[in-house]
DNA sequence: CCGACTGCCAAACGAACGTTTGCTATAGGC
DNA sequence: GCCTATAGCAAACGTTCGTTTGGCAGTCGG
């Protein structure tokens, strides 16, 4: 009975915790999709089934699930954990890898990062702070990597630069996802990929080593 | 009495067209900033010093009335027309001329921008389209003018990926301006030029011709 | 001078919103 | 067995929303 099942029978198949959880999970998913002010506390109970005096047992406000959505640091720390593929290849694809790595990383947490865009859009100082934190540690992440994996680009403008330009570029190419401009459709992580090596592609002709 | 002077005396000071047009500017500037389920049709006759029901001789809806602040073609053709700076300096520093010329125009229908990315965010097909729009405009205007004055740097991955991966960058930069990663405060503007000048410096290393 | 038209307003409409109240029913420690 | 806490519900609260109604004051061609 303490299992994270998805409830059945009505009430009593997630005690506490985990029920807030499951609110939290479907609050993040509707926000992000309809906005948080398309998105009705009535909404969010028929989604979770529940009543909607039910949801002010765990919550005080529509405002404190907002920000309780926003501040789950789980999100930030997916996006800057160590690269799986981007330290184990070629020098000639690991930039390419590295940006898939991150872009890859987005995708995952697509509706939080949506949720947090648009909240900034609207003057949310809550998705600021959450906005600059991901923006902070991206940018970190990017700068480290830099430093240890591709010093001789970063040789005239310093990693610095190069990071901050590159963390534009992913914040741009995410939103034009968003968008629909990049041709998604079935695969939005080719998209990201083609994408990631056509920059890498950019960037790597700078040494002169040619195209592939 | 046909003038385009603000209003004075109450009534009677801007007819028809010229009214309709002030509250399409007024509606930008609110939606921009409050988002548009944050701003009431209240609100809007408020700050155009008119009763609601006014409102309604100009626009069937306020749906009505948002997909016409959205579909002034004025801020697109204001992003993509020719760059004054970027065809007149030494080709040095042309790239950052040019990026900075985009930014600032960008910067000058800031508030447009801020809507169509806040209703992207929210799924609204009218903001897809006109963000697709605008995407393939500067998309279109970044590959001319590579194309023309900066044909070196495309010689491996082509002048469109090149393109692709600015555009990226500077919806990127744009999207962080409003979130206020970049230390803006007092002058975007000269933020948005340092930007442009280190980018443009990180893409410049790659024929080696040194720093700044 | 007079109708039609335009621009504008006060007031109201029903619906939806966030939130609260008051009530059941189960679970677990004493 | 009781008693408190937890989890849930139906129904209502007052407010705000988008929108409509009906009417008043100027303008202008005839």
């Amino acid at each position: 009975m303490t299992q994270t099942s998805p409830p059945q029978s009505g009430h009593l198949t997630a005690t506490g915790t985990t029920q807030r959880q499951r609110i939290l999970d479907i609050a993040l998913a509707l926000m992000a999709q309809r906005g948080v002010d398309g998105t009705s506390m009535r909404d969010l109970a028929s989604a979770a089934g529940l009543n909607v005096a039910s949801l002010y047992h765990y919550f005080p406000s529509k405002r404190e699930l907002l920000v309780a959505v926003l501040e789950e640091r789980g999100f930030i720390s997916d996006l800057t954990s160590p690269s799986s593929a981007s330290l184990t290849r070629d020098p000639a694809g690991a930039l390419a890898d590295l940006l898939d790595d991150v872009l890859r990383s987005m995708l995952e947490v697509e509706d939080f990062i949506r949720l947090m865009m648009g909240e900034v859009m609207r003057g949310d100082e809550t998705a600021f702070a959450v906005g600059n934190e991901l923006f902070a540690a991206t940018q970190a992440s990017l700068e480290r990597w830099l430093e240890d994996s591709e010093p001789e680009m970063c040789q005239g403008p310093g990693p610095g630069a190069v990071a901050r330009m590159l963390r534009a570029m992913l914040v741009g190419l995410f939103f034009e996802h968003v968008a629909g401009v990049l041709d998604d459709g079935d695969d939005p992580a080719k998209a990201f990929r083609l994408r990631a090596e056509e920059v890498a592609a950019v960037l790597r002709s700078r040494s002169g080593s040619g195209g592939d």
